[in-house]
RNA sequence: GCCGGAAUGGCGGAACCGGUAGACGCAGCGGACUCAAAAUCCGCCGGUGGCGACACCAUGAGAGUUCGAGUCUCUCUUCCGGCACCA
């Protein structure tokens, strides 16, 4: 044994040891309990990244912890492949995305490899390779029979000078990141998956999933939107035609005080004032200006135009002028709404800014109206009822609503509706490194599925896309092709899809490696749901979403029979974050990156100047996630090169519990090297010194105790604190004799407890010490209770709530006793002198509290 | 803007059910070893007052419930994540 920690030969070794054996390799075994762990796989971004390192650690523990515990565990990897960066690195390079994509794969898997993971890569899957997606294209040409896929337009970012569709990415300030031009609106037709048709399954499910977090269920409860409400109808003439212009609300007891309505700019009525009226056609093109993501377009100011049209409202048959508002969303319920500026906060800023009338029909409390201090009335379904209006009046909310929706009906202009948030999935994507969507376009025969066995479409690989538009479209090899109906010539769809498709299955293609002739087999049914799924918070929604959607699907298509959803348990790591800076280089932020920048902070530890190391100042750009984009990610590999895969690991478990976000700091890496060296040094004096029998019950108690927390605090995902314990450990057998049984005993316990964790040192020192065989197959340590019994106990004794003093009582006593020892302590007699004790509050082996 | 989350020493964090706030570690300070440095080891380490025993203050801000609140309730502030074409 040497007597100097070596990371490099020990993990090289044990390494090694594991490939020899095929260590990770598993199979389905009936006789053990199975459990499947995975960890979101990454994409092939060129290195991996702090949060990588994280994530699979995180895995890692729990993959080998559950195998100690006796399960037959399923870990493996693979590679979300397809996607923007490696175009825009084809761009930048002259590279063709594949070769850029493999070549990082290569790269990205030693290093997966060098950190000792436990996975089982005879599994290894990319989304880029024809054999996983042919069955993206399979299930799709499935879901398109069956009408769950389907073709209808879909709004996108259009970048008028490289005439090419932008991701939300892309357009930076309303703005196209490459030409800097004004971002347009456009309508192309796109396909789209029906995954509202299971918005009411996925919501509802949702109960029936206690392990994921409340957090996770509430933002996908609130994504799919459910929400009760009525739909209305509000008559007009249209060239001597009557029409109806439909709203939904979730306030129809307010029906009788709208005022106005609003349309969404892509409205038909809308299309229709803009066509007579230039105004409005001004209005709707200003509205068709800027990017199309919702946040952007929540946060503009609230606009509108009058389209000079009238609708009458269907209770009253007042004449109510329509508006056309950039605030309506088209994609949301009708694409419009009635306008009740007395109960809406949007709509009472909207009536005051165009001189709107405002009209009170709900009344908390019996407050008169005053515009100038108006209160969110609306807000109050509980307290109000109806005023001003007629035969609705003191009804409250629900009865209202009961008794509109009844008169609404009677004259066919409404009915009680559900409507949802959720909308259905747009996976068109004008790309070329994705899938191909397999369908022909033929004149004679519409859109035709590519028969199965045609497939894969598959996507040529030699392609460099030039940032104007996909190069698919303009490679006739590609698209032409002929008809699989009718054998005429016809166009292939040159669209690509949405890689939220390739990663809302791949957990099912894992647990059946080699499969050339379906998308899964039985040995789905063995591994799938997923035990235990681990990744980023920021894939709260869509990616998990998707999932349960597509999991459900491959349910409904006899694929996996009754399995509904696909992850049992989710843990949602937190983010790892560092600090940014940046400089302003022609108008354009250059970052910089942090390890270049010196920066001042003031008391606080806030940053007041920042200079990057060539002596330019540059801007603090604030802490967030490490992305290429800011230039602020931490390469583990310098890491791993100077501490080694252990110290690595045991930094990312021991910087932060794994939900929590991590802000990144060198600093403490170090602690994490100097505690391994310490468990090497101390395997070593253990090592050389002379045997003895004895049994130390102070160490073990102290051993015992801090097992009997770290098992804990690994089934509760703490993880941090289970590194803790095992620092602890070390600190107790240093201070004691290390011969004793005992000693030996706490060893023994440590490197079971360590090698989760830190996998390649405890592996060694393991066998070093002929503590047995293989560390990765011994039994996970049990707390002995014997070890944790104590003869007396510590009490802390409070005065009014406040700590006054502690006591030794023995396990058995009293409450009497207890009480009589604590008003014997001198401290406590001082606070209570010359007054009387009211009352004595004793929580069993904890406290005492006196109130006086 | 909407939805979700977080806030504890100089820093990362601990405190499981409401019961000793600051475990464990980093940084810092003092010491040992050394010609010296690195490495290692030992000690101190929230703030204020006090020689000290000890006392008071302190878990983003403000209120509330309780014998007792970092933990529960309400209001607010700041920061982080998501918002459907980044993955």
């Amino acid at each position: 044994m040497q007597d100097a920690y070596d990371p490099r030969a020990v993990e090289r070794e044990a390494q090694a040891f594991w490939e020899s054996r095929r260590s990770f390799h598993v199979a389905e075994d009936a006789a053990k309990p199975k459990f499947y762990c995975l960890s979101m796989f990454p994409y092939p971004s060129g290195k991996l990244h702090m949060g990588h390192v994280r994530n699979y650690t995180i895995g890692d523990v729990l993959t080998r912890y559950y195998r100690m515990r006796g399960c037959n565990v399923l870990q493996p990897m693979g590679w979300d492949a397809f996607g923007l960066p490696a175009e825009n690195a084809a761009m930048a390079n002259k590279v063709p995305p594949a070769k850029w994509t493999y070549d990082n794969i290569a790269y990205m898997k030693a290093q997966l490899k060098s950190l000792g993971f436990a996975l089982d890569w005879e599994r290894e899957l990319a989304t880029c390779s024809p054999d996983y997606y042919r069955w993206n294209q399979w299930l799709f040409t499935r879901l398109f029979q069956k009408g769950l896929a389907y073709k209808k337009t879909g709004i996108v970012n259009w970048d008028p000078v490289d005439q090419t569709v932008l991701a939300n990415e892309q357009v930076i300030e309303g703005r196209g990141w490459r030409t800097g031009a004004l971002v347009e609106k456009r309508e192309i037709p796109m396909y789209f998956l029906r995954i509202t048709a299971y918005a009411e399954e996925l919501l509802s499910a949702l109960d029936q999933l206690p392990g994921w977090p409340e957090q996770v269920k509430l933002m996908q409860k609130n994504w799919i939107g459910r929400s009760e409400g009525v739909r209305i109808g509000f008559e007009y003439f249209l060239e001597n035609k009557k029409q109806i212009l439909w709203v939904f609300t979730t306030r129809a007891d307010t029906l009788m005080g709208a005022t106005f309505m609003a349309v969404a700019a892509e409205h038909p009525i809308a299309a229709f004032a803009a066509e007579r009226d230039p105004e409005v056609r001004a209005f709707v093109e200003e509205c068709k200006r800027g990017a199309v993501m919702e946040a952007e377009l929540a946060q503009i100011e609230k606009k509108g135009v009058a389209t000079g049209l009238f609708v009458s409202h269907p209770l009253t048959g007042d004449r109510i002028p329509v508006w056309v508002g950039n605030y309506v969303l088209m994609g949301y319920g009708e694409g419009a709404v009635m306008g009740v500026p007395a109960h809406d906060e949007r709509d009472f800023a909207f009536a005051l800014k165009y001189g709107l009338p405002i009209r009170q029909v709900i009344s908390v409390r019996g407050q008169p109206f005053d515009a100038k201090h108006w209160q969110p009335w609306y807000e109050d379904k509980e307290n109000g009822v109806c005023v001003n209006s007629g035969k609705y009046d003191a009804l409250a909310y629900q009865p209202a609503v009961d008794a509109i929706a009844a008169d609404l009906a009677r004259k066919g202009l409404g009915e009680k509706q559900v409507q949802w948030r959720l909308r259905d999935w747009g996976i068109s994507r004008q790309r070329y490194w994705g899938c191909p969507i397999p369908i022909v376009h033929c004149e004679g025969c519409g859109d035709v599925p590519v028969p199965d066995e045609a497939l894969p479409v598959t996507l040529p690989e030699h392609l460099v896309p030039d940032g104007t538009g996909n190069p698919l479209a303009k490679l006739p090899q590609f698209y032409e092709t002929t008809c699989p109906s009718c054998g005429k010539p016809a166009k292939r769809e040159t669209d690509t899809m949405d890689t939220f498709v390739d990663s809302s299955w791949y957990f099912a293609r894992f647990c059946c490696p080699g499969q050339d002739q379906a998308m899964v087999d039985s040995r789905a049914r063995y591994w799938m749901p997923v035990d235990q799924y681990i990744g980023g918070i920021e894939h709260a929604i869509l990616h998990l979403l998707y999932s349960r959607f597509f999991q459900r699907v491959m349910r409904d298509e006899g694929l996996m029979p009754g399995i509904a959803e696909p992850f049992t348990n989710l843990l949602t790591q937190g983010m790892v974050l560092a600090e940014s800076y940046y400089r302003d280089v022609n108008g354009r932020r250059e970052w910089i990156h942090p390890s270049e920048v010196e920066a001042r902070r003031d008391e606080k530890g806030a940053i007041v100047e920042a200079k990057a190391r060539d002596g330019g100042p540059v801007v603090y750009g604030g802490i967030g996630t490490m992305s290429k984009s800011k230039n602020n990610g931490v390469d583990p590999q310098a890491l791993i090169d100077k501490y080694g895969a252990d110290t690595a690991r045991f930094y990312t478990i021991f910087a932060s519990p794994p939900t929590n976000t991590l802000e990144w700091s060198d600093d403490s890496v170090e602690g994490s090297f100097r505690f391994l060296k310490r468990v090497w040094a101390y395997a070593l004096k253990q090592r050389n010194s002379t045997r003895n029998e004895t049994s130390d019950a102070a160490l073990r108690r102290e051993i015992h105790q801090n097992l009997s927390q770290a098992d804990y605090d690994i089934q509760r995902h703490q993880f941090n604190t289970v590194a803790s314990a095992c620092m602890k450990i070390l600190n107790a057998l240093e201070r004691a004799e290390a011969g004793s049984e005992s000693a030996k005993e706490g060893l023994s316990i440590l490197l079971r407890l360590l090698s989760p964790i830190a996998p390649h040192i405890s592996h060694h020192l393991w066998l070093e010490l002929q503590l047995g065989e293989d560390v990765m197959r011994a039994p996970w340590p049990e707390p002995d209770p014997k070890a944790l019994e104590q003869d007396e106990l510590e009490l802390v004794v409070q005065v009014n709530g406040k700590l006054r003093g502690s006591i030794l009582v023995p396990k058995q006593a009293d409450r009497a006793t207890i009480e009589s020892l604590a008003r014997a302590n001198p401290n406590v007699q001082k606070f209570v002198a010359g007054q009387q004790v009211k009352k004595v509050v004793v929580v069993p082996g904890r406290l005492v509290n006196l109130v006086v």
